[in-house]
Order: structure tokens, then C-alpha cells, then sequence
DNA sequence: GTTATTTTGACGTACGTATGTCATCAATGA
DNA sequence: TCATTGATGACATACGTACGTCAAAATAAC
């Protein structure tokens, strides 16, 4: 009637209880028919570990570190703020949160080396490419703790696991959308990227050109403009780049420091370009409500969190993994369906 | 070190076991200044208690009921298979499915009826509307039944809450994306409905409407074309709209049945309309792909499958429950960020 | 003061699993 | 034949909580 337990499987199978327990958790000692007995009774009955039990028996506890990048990135923050929030939402585990400066592979790659083994079992990082913070996750991997990156991945390093959006795909999307928005006007888009040295910007701008170049030719892209994730920055060029330039239709933000280009969209009295921005922050979000923004690109913080505990989780246990347990979706939000 | 435990707050409080238990599981036999103490020392201590270990000892099993339309609505029987796919993912947790013919309240009303209060702690219902249906739904909470509505909301009803979309803010969502792809073109714009009869899709409707006619005026809103959900009768009927009318320039499908939009599209060789239609599907993502869809309207059975889950045991165990865990998001798929 | 009632404590058992110790038995090798 | 080894079983204890029983203590009612 209810679920089977060891005691039933250990019937089953006619052997012992010890005998259930060194099969189920691979201790040696079982001789290779007896394994196969034992395994086909928990197959019969079709046994599930119960882990609530197991873990309050094996008093186990999953200690993880989020390591993010310092500074007035709002997406960032938005997801150091989820964390605490969420920090004792899951059982047999305790979270902790370590800032270090962006942009910054020395300071993160020190961090890293700096994460006591002993007192973390898993890590998930929101990595800067470079060889420095490959090696700090390999030597982190050495010390038996669980690596995945987060948001920005680290390829051919040791990470276990990549959670966060297809950057690419992202890039596309905003074609896809900016191209139909501007179908029947024909002029300039406009590019402002953090910088092309951080790989997701890089991402980004590929797939957005991909798809522009190939299905909107009548558009002409103008050169990336860099605004380096900072408002001000990213206002001042934007502002003199529209005032330069009197025939851009769309508008392409695929960093941070989107409140910059708010800034200018409202110094100027174009033919109201239609601009696509990333992340939904209170900013951006009131952009889209006040019509300045026509869509943001988003990627959920809290799916993201959800999914790096849990991969962490399964990795530290050496369980098996759910593949796209960590597929975070690209959404696309316009004023209507926001949140 | 580790978290406290009943043990602990004992011991601060200065009294036993038993009394912790009574004020944790608001027993009676306790005297108010008691209480107070045992409380304090929980605040003070920052107790959690451990669910794992109180459902186990509760040997608690959360028995749980999907109530869904029969038929060849493919969202349906994707959420059906997804229920499968996860019904043991949840511990202390079984879940079982009923299907009841589609658009028929007596059907409903009937199995709703029919439900065995002693088996089933909490039943999700994607219900249709009519006054037998929410009789039905009041009885079964008289029962002692925690009941939540799914996907189709049944407002003034008994349901304890909603989990699924916002409807007019998908129908807004799409004629702001159906309005901006039409830009520069001014024609008309069908909308194909399932029938109006169905709440979801009056309130698509209204929110379409509301939109396009305040920001797109230039363009021809269409009468409603009913297609039952059917895609024969979709088919016939928008090929014969689009063989008649020739400046159709876009499309929202709100309902399901939308294999027919795309077989209408396939035989037609007018100048392209947009097309926004509603649930991915296998078939609405192959429309996307080749071009035939601009973009897709979703809501994650997932999600709403996990939230109903989530609401339902803490209904039942009568828990305080998280208000945006029922928020489900309203996705806009593009042929570029397709999952 | 005595009695009735409420409040509290002591204790045991259970949930399903993990893990340890020790005994038993058969098979193996010398 | 005896010692050694490997495979298995029997049994106990623990994790943190729920819940029941019964007695003891505190308080209220008389």
C-alpha cells in the first residue's frame, strides 16, 4: 500500500537488513549475485529512497557558497538579496554569500583559493574568464568540493555544471524582436555592450548579429558602442551618439547600466527608436511601464538560486543529476506581462 | 552550532519535552505565561522545525487529486504527462489524475462529487464554469478537502486559490506584441477564439482588445472567429476568412485548436500576417521554427503543476502559504528562445 | 483545609534510514 | 585439519519530531 521500505526489500530479496544497506549505499562486502538479487527486489517493488529519512540519519548537511561579484551590478544585488531570502528554504542546508570586486580575476581567483574545503562542500561562482580562476576551480574541484558557474560560464574549466541562459540564444532573441519592431522603418540599430571582454556580452552580440544581419539586411548595425556597465558612461555616449545620428529605428542594451540608456532615451526627441534592454530591475521595469523600453531580456534569479542548490546538492551527495533541472529560460518581458 | 531542536528549547525554557510539543503543535493544557516562554525561547533560539523529520514522524502522506479535461487539447495532455513524469518527486506525497469530458459542467460537478474525502486530502481543478461546479467545489470543502483551481479560474467560488495566468494580461501581452510586429502595416486582425463560453478566453479577449484599440487604432479588429478548439473547424474557417479578406496583416489565436492556424497559414499565399497564438505544443513550436508563428504565449505546466503541489500540502496542513508561490509567469516564446 | 481541575513532566514508541559492532557460517588455502 | 578470509545476519543506537499514557504538581473552587 505505501511505500516500500528496506525492511520489505530485505524480504524480498530474503537477506538482511545490513545486506539492503551495503547494496543501497554501494559498500563492499556483497557478493555479486546477492547485489543482483537485492537490486531486481528494489526494482520489483519499485523502492525509493526515502531522503528525508536518510538525511536526518546521516545528520548530513549541505554547506554551499554563492561567490558574486561586488559593486552596483542590480542584477547582482537582486540575486544576493533571493539568496538571503531563500538562505534556509532548504533543509540539511546552509547557505553563505562572498562578494568580491567585478571584473576583477585576481581578486576572484585568491577568493576562490581562499574557500576552507573543510567547510564547504559546494560552490557556485559567477566566473570571469581567465586562466587564473580556471585554476583556482580545478584546484577547489581537487579538494573534493562541488563547482558550478553561475550566469557566466567558465567552459573547459573543471565546473560541473553551467546554470544560467543561453547567451546566444538571448542575442537572437532581442533580433528577432528589435527587427520585427522595427519592420517598415529602415535605418540604424544601435549596440551598448558592458564590454566585449566579459564572455555573455560577447554571446550576446554574436547571436544578436546572426539574426539581424541575415533576416533584417535593410538595417544598418552600428559599431558596439561600450558603456562598461556604468549609467553614466553609457548615457553620455548614447545621448551624443543619437544626437550624431538622426536615423536609428532600434536600440540594443545587452549589459548592465540599462538606466543610462533611460537617461538618454528621455533627453531626446527622436522618432522614438524601439529599444531592448537585459535583466528586469526597478528600473527597467519602469521603463517598460512608461513606454522607453519596448521589451527586457530577462533570466530569473530565483530559478537560478533553485537550481544551483540543487545540482550542488546532487553533486555533493554524488547522486545523479536532472540535465535540465539547470535550463533556465530566456524570458521576454513586455509592459503587459510583467510580474 | 547546528540548528536547535525541541531538545534545546526545552531547556531554555525551563520545562519539558511534552510542553514544547503542545505549544509547537498548539495543543491545549498550557497556561498563557507558559506559552509565552516556550515562544521566546523558539525566537530566541531562531527554531525551525525540521519538516522532514515531523513528516516523518507524522508518518504524514499528502494524498492529491488533478481533476483535467479529457480530450485532444494538447496543453492538457502535456500537463497530464508532466503530472506523471514528477508524481513521485514530491515526498510523503501521492498523486493521481482524473480526466472528465471537456466544457461539460455536469461532468465535472459529477466527479467532483464523486471524490472520496477519506482518500484524497487536496484536489486541483481545472474547472469550468457554472453553478453545479461550484457547488461541487463548496462540498468538497465542507468535506474537509483543500481545493486550489488550475490554469481556468473559478472566482467567487470556494477554491482556496488560483494557480495559473493572469488572462487579460496575456491577451494585453499579445496585441503588444501583435501591434508592434504590425507596425507600419494597417489591415485587420482576426482573432480566433475557442468559444466564449470559457473564461480564459473571454478575459484573452478583453485584453486584447483593450490594448490594440487604445495604442493600435489604425488597425481593424475582426469579430471573433470560434473554433471550438477544434482544428478542423479552426482551419476551415480562417481559410475561408483569409480567401475572402485580403488585408489581414495579423493573427492571435487565444484558445487551443491552433494546428488549424497553422494548416490555414500553410494554404495561404497572402502578404504574411503576424501570428500570436497561445501554449507551446510540439506543433506551435515547429509553427514558430519555420516561420509560420511570430511568437507563442505560454504558461509552464511545470510550474503550475509544482505550485499547486506546494499549496495543496500546506493547505492541508494548514500552514501559512507564500502568496506569489501560486504567481505563475506569462512567457513569450519567439523562435530564438525556445526551450 | 479538602477536593476538583488544570497544567506539566517523565517516559516510551514510532517514522525510515545510516552506521557501527560482533557473531556466524561457508569457502578457501596451506 | 586448522587458520584465514569473505559474505552475511542480528542487534543496537541515532537523527528530530509526533503522540500517547500516566502520574505528579500546581492551581482553582469549595
Amino acid at each position: 500500500m505505501s511505500r516500500p521500505t528496506v525492511h520489505d526489500i530485505a524480504r524480498i530479496a530474503g537477506v538482511s537488513l545490513s545486506t539492503v544497506d551495503r547494496v543501497l549505499n554501494s559498500r563492499e562486502g556483497v557478493r555479486r549475485a546477492t547485489q543482483i538479487r537485492v537490486t531486481q527486489a528494489m526494482q520489483q517493488l519499485g523502492y525509493e529512497r526515502n531522503v528525508a529519512a536518510a538525511n536526518l540519519a546521516r545528520r548530513r548537511q549541505y554547506r554551499l557558497l554563492f561567490v558574486l561579484p561586488s559593486g552596483g551590478n542590480s542584477f547582482m544585488r537582486g540575486l544576493e538579496r533571493e539568496i538571503a531570502a531563500r538562505a534556509d528554504a532548504w533543509e540539511f542546508t546552509t547557505i553563505s554569500v562572498m562578494t568580491v570586486p567585478p571584473f576583477d580575476d585576481a581578486a576572484l581567483a585568491g577568493a576562490l583559493q581562499d574557500i576552507d574545503p573543510v567547510q564547504t562542500d559546494g560552490v557556485a561562482v559567477v566566473a570571469t574568464d581567465s586562466a587564473a580562476v580556471r585554476a583556482a576551480l580545478a584546484a577547489l574541484r581537487d579538494r573534493g568540493v562541488a563547482v558550478v558557474t553561475l550566469v557566466s560560464d567558465l567552459p573547459s574549466s573543471r565546473r560541473q555544471h553551467f546554470v544560467g541562459i543561453d547567451n546566444v540564444q538571448a542575442g537572437r532573441t532581442a533580433a528577432s524582436l528589435l527587427g520585427r519592431f522595427c519592420r517598415g522603418r529602415t535605418g540604424s540599430i544601435v549596440m551598448v555592450a558592458g564590454s566585449m571582454l566579459v564572455r555573455d556580452h560577447a554571446e550576446r552580440r554574436l547571436g544578436f548579429e546572426q539574426v539581424l544581419c541575415q533576416e533584417y539586411p535593410e538595417q544598418t548595425i552600428l559599431p558596439p558602442l561600450e558603456g562598461f556597465d556604468d549609467q553614466e558612461i553609457v548615457a553620455a555616449r548614447l545621448s551624443e551618439l543619437l544626437a550624431r545620428t538622426t536615423d536609428v529605428v532600434g536600440i540594443y542594451s545587452l549589459g548592465a547600466g540599462t538606466r543610462g540608456v533611460a537617461r538618454a532615451m528621455a533627453q531626446t526627441r527622436s522618432n522614438a527608436p524601439s529599444v531592448v534592454v537585459h535583466e528586469l530591475t526597478p528600473h527597467s521595469r519602469q521603463a517598460l511601464l512608461d513606454g522607453t523600453f519596448d521589451a527586457v531580456i530577462h533570466q530569473d534569479p530565483v530559478r537560478e538560486i533553485s537550481a544551483a542548490v540543487g545540482l550542488l546538492q546532487s553533486l555533493t551527495g554524488g547522486e545523479a543529476i536532472d540535465p535540465d533541472a539547470a535550463r533556465i529560460g530566456i524570458e521576454v518581458y513586455l509592459r503587459d506581462n510583467l510580474p
